[in-house]
RNA sequence: GGGCGAUUAGCUCAGUUGGUUAGAGCACCUGCCUUACAAGCAGGGGGUCACAGGUUCGAGUCCUAUAUCGCCCACCA
């Protein structure tokens, strides 16, 4: 017998624990249709919050409710351990940077330190009911990920995709690396607005250009001006002299120069931003690079040589404003380049690096975008619009030290290119030599090692690849070309989704999964993100699942629709809490009345048996439409208000018959067991992807069965009652009426009604006839009139006074 | 500045091809200890559907403009 009050933590714990011993979700191959998702491995970077919770929820009931379909769901998980994040987790925590640390000890404090944090967040995951297979989890720096990584590396080289190149790059000199156009983020700062007095040289002619980065100046190149700038254009062909300095440099014409900003003429510099760059390839302009990598001033420039970037800028103003030369300064906000994990602005530097090929092969991108389905469908705009505007090749160079490394040497003597063969993977050239003897172009016998890792996204955009065992003797290449489900934020999808199609068609030319679902934000409250620098995220999910526990934090985060963001709130997981509540009890109520119910394969016989199996009938078509288009939130909202009608509407009625067989017979009894037993059971199924541990319990306990319900399958009910029920909606109606009118007269519901006159037509008539017992039962009715009419129509409700 | 989305009751959210009187939960008010459940049951009050126009017999839903918020991008002259 099901307990009196449902104790949540020790079920949970008692379920998870059953589900592990028996590898209930284990993935083996069989005769089934496989499902594969590619979820999100999470960064290491300290704490899960909230919104990692809401997510990977939404997707674990996708994995729940193919399973239930009678899918093979294959569904690892992974750990995204790999480069950046999981460094500056441990500089925070030794409270040294990486280089005090020395690169051996700091790598091992790395696999330490990632290998606790994910102990944790593997048992966070797990006490929210994932349902995925541990034992196919994977990091992304472990040595098979490496390996894979490496291998899918090799096979772009050798396919022409990735070049080595020295090029300019976006440099971060906070974490002393490069970093790809997507790991930008753009921030609004206050500086100065400089307008700076130059010369033309060969006519003394001042002019003016106004610019927030004075400190370039020792980088400039050549000015531009718009060829059709009337005012300027008499300069062009001519010298700028450069005041303070002293620099002559050539005024040249460009369509893009912007007229109407600052004073119409522009500085060229190597580089400040990324059209001094195109207009460096453009023109075959000089490299004066003036930055070093930790962002000071070159020693060799006069005078500013030695200052950090910013004590040049104020220098440089000063020096400027002595000689006269500084027009006027305004103040202005605007928003500069930083690097998401950092903050803080980036610089370009010319170095050489691996790249990957983007920009010869975008309409090969997009056409993917337009293969795979999109969920929500306008999310594949942001895809499109990312796509159309990317402008570089894809720099997976990082001068880091956790990650994976590049399986290459360069001869010391003439830099050949050495590649790693296959079989030797996984390489690490620090401590590996290239299994050639000689260079064979010059013959040289040393070699140095590639000292880079890969960026973290070059191994993210691997994880089909990692799940699929790419190019290992024992594989799953042949079911998970393409898999069938990616989910992921809305933020991403520039990144993660981008990079990972980027490879999907370079190794195989097809789209590496053929659903992408889509998930929403948790905000903190409405217009305010949850997020890690503000601190703002004021639940800790374990505190919750103690609190409310993991079924009703599944029912929070299985609220909403898909792509749309939610915010955190305690009544949603106290609503869930009481639904958990009420399926337990209507569950004990049901399992009191089965006690002596034989399984048949009748069919109801009752009128409102037919009614409620009807409306499940109704609602059930509602909730697998939705959950095949991954809209857990409206599935659940479907099912939840069927339920409450159930309950509150169905029971009531039912429990008449089901207490007094005596009074009502056998056969109606019989006809209400096998009606509440069909729908408890497809109830808990449904309920069984948003609620794993307490339908469980109950499916066990009630049904006499040892196999779990996460292993059942849901097969949709095919009975046809429609047309007998055209006044069952009457009668409920009638029976809400009567009741509300108890409540008016502030008596209790079991108050009996000495008359009940109803109006009604011939066919509700009939239809009251086929239910007389229910209905006069549910309302405690003693004499019920009917009156024959055209309308329906309550005529008087008469309840007997009360002693 | 551009793209996409959101804006519905005090709060959190549904409202899927335009169609009666716009729904739910929480909160509030009134009853009810009813042989599953008081973490419940039956009722009630509360909304110019962000704002301004338009299309239509009919608009929360479609179109245009505006405002605010979110995500992404562009903008260092």
């Amino acid at each position: 017998m099901l307990d009196k009050k449902y104790n949540a933590t020790e079920k949970e714990e008692k379920w998870r624990n059953y589900w592990k011993e028996n590898k209930i979700y284990e993935f083996k191959q069989d005769q089934r249709e496989i499902f594969s998702i590619d979820t999100p491995p999470p960064t290491v970077n300290g704490k899960i919050h909230i919104g990692h919770i809401f997510s990977y929820t939404q997707t674990e009931m996708i994995a729940r409710y193919k399973r239930i379909r009678g899918y093979n769901v294959f569904y690892p998980f992974g750990f995204d351990d790999n480069g950046l994040p999981s460094e500056r987790l441990v500089e925070k925590e030794q409270g040294a940077r990486a280089h005090e640390i020395g690169r051996e000890k700091f790598n091992k404090l790395c696999y330490e330190t990632t290998d606790k944090y994910e102990a944790e967040f593997q048992e966070l995951f797990s006490r929210m009911g994932v349902s995925t297979d541990w034992d196919i989890h994977y990091k992304t720096v472990a040595p098979s990920t490496i390996k894979i990584s490496q291998r899918s590396f090799l096979d772009l080289v050798e396919k022409g995709h990735c070049y080595h190149k020295e090029s300019p790059a976006l440099w971060c000199n906070e974490c002393l690396t490069s970093i790809a156009q997507a790991e930008l983020e753009t921030k609004t700062i206050k500086t100065t607005f400089n307008y700076i007095k130059f010369t033309v040289k060969e006519t003394n002619e001042e002019f003016i250009i106004a610019t927030t980065r004075p400190e370039l100046l020792p980088a400039i190149v050549c000015v531009f001006v718009n060829p059709n700038d009337e005012k300027n254009k008499h300069m062009i062909g001519k010298t700028a002299h450069i005041p303070v300095l002293e620099l002559d440099v050539p005024i040249m014409s460009d369509e893009k120069v912007a007229m109407d900003k600052g004073t119409g003429i522009v500085m060229c510099c190597t580089f400040g931003d990324q059209t001094d760059i195109e207009w460096w390839k453009k023109y075959n302009l000089p490299l004066k690079y003036i930055f070093t990598d930790d962002g000071r001033i070159k020693e060799d420039i006069p005078t500013y040589g030695g200052l950090k970037i910013k004590e040049a800028r104020k220098q440089i103003i000063e020096d400027l404003d002595k000689g006269g030369y500084v027009d006027h300064i305004e103040d202005l906000e605007h928003e500069v380049q930083t690097h998401e994990r950092c903050g803080k602005e980036v610089e370009y530097a010319v170095m050489n690096q691996w790249f990957i090929d983007i920009m010869n092969h975008k309409d090969d991108f997009l056409k993917i975008g337009e293969e795979i389905k999109w969920h929500p469908a306008y999310m594949h705009n942001r895809y499109k619009e990312w796509v159309e505007n990317i402008l570089w090749d894809w720099c997976i160079s990082r001068q880091r030290y956790f990650g994976v490394p590049f399986p290459v040497w360069y001869c010391k003597d003439c830099g050949e290119t050495i590649l790693a063969k296959a079989e030797d993977l996984p390489v690490n050239p620090l401590t590996d030599k290239p299994s050639i003897k000689e260079c064979p172009k010059c013959h040289c016998k040393e070699f140095i090692p590639d000292k880079d890792i890969m960026d973290t996204w070059a191994t993210s955009s691997v994880t089909p690849l990692i799940n699929m065992r790419y190019g290992e003797k024992e594989n799953y290449e042949d079911i998970l070309k393409p898999m069938s489900l990616r989910t992921n934020a809305s933020e991403i999808i520039r990144t993660w989704d981008f990079y990972t199609i980027v490879k999907s068609f370079y190794h195989f030319g097809q789209m590496p999964w053929k659903n992408v679902m889509i998930s929403g934000f948790v905000m903190a409250s409405k217009g305010e993100k949850i997020s890690k620098s503000k601190g703002n995220s004021k639940v800790e999910p374990i505190e919750l699942i103690d609190q409310y526990s993991a079924d009703a934090v599944r029912y929070w985060a299985g609220t909403g629709r898909l792509g749309t963001d939610i915010v955190y709130s305690d009544e949603t997981l106290l609503r869930g809490k009481k639904l958990i509540n009420k399926i337990w009890n209507v569950s004990k109520f049901i399992e009191m009345h089965l006690q002596d119910y034989k399984d048949s394969d009748t069919i109801p016989t009752e009128y409102l048996d037919k009614w409620i199996i009807d409306k499940y009938q109704e609602m059930e078509e509602q909730y697998l439409k939705y959950l095949d288009e991954y809209e857990v939130g409206l599935a659940l909202n479907s099912l939840e208000k069927f339920f409450w009608n159930f309950c509150d509407n169905y029971i009531e009625i039912v429990k008449h018959r089901l207490y007094r067989p005596e009074e009502f017979g056998d056969g109606a009894r019989y006809s209400g067991q096998r009606t509440v037993y069909i729908l408890l059971y497809k109830l808990l199924q449904d309920f069984s992807i948003f609620f794993p541990y307490i339908t469980e319990e109950i499916f066990q306990e009630l049904y006499h069965t040892n196999n779990s319900i996460h292993t059942t399958t849901i097969i949709p009910l095919e009975y046809n009652f429609k047309e007998e029920l055209k006044e069952a909606d009457t009668i409920i109606d009638i029976i809400s009426q009567v009741r509300g009118e108890k409540t008016n007269h502030n008596v209790s519901l079991k108050t009996i009604v000495s008359t009940l006159e109803l109006e009604t037509t011939n066919s509700l008539k009939e239809a009251l006839q086929l239910c007389e017992k229910d209905f006069k039962a549910t309302l405690t009715i003693k004499d019920l009139i009917l009156k024959d009419s055209k309308e329906n129509k309550i005529i008087k409700v008469e309840l007997e006074e009360e002693e």
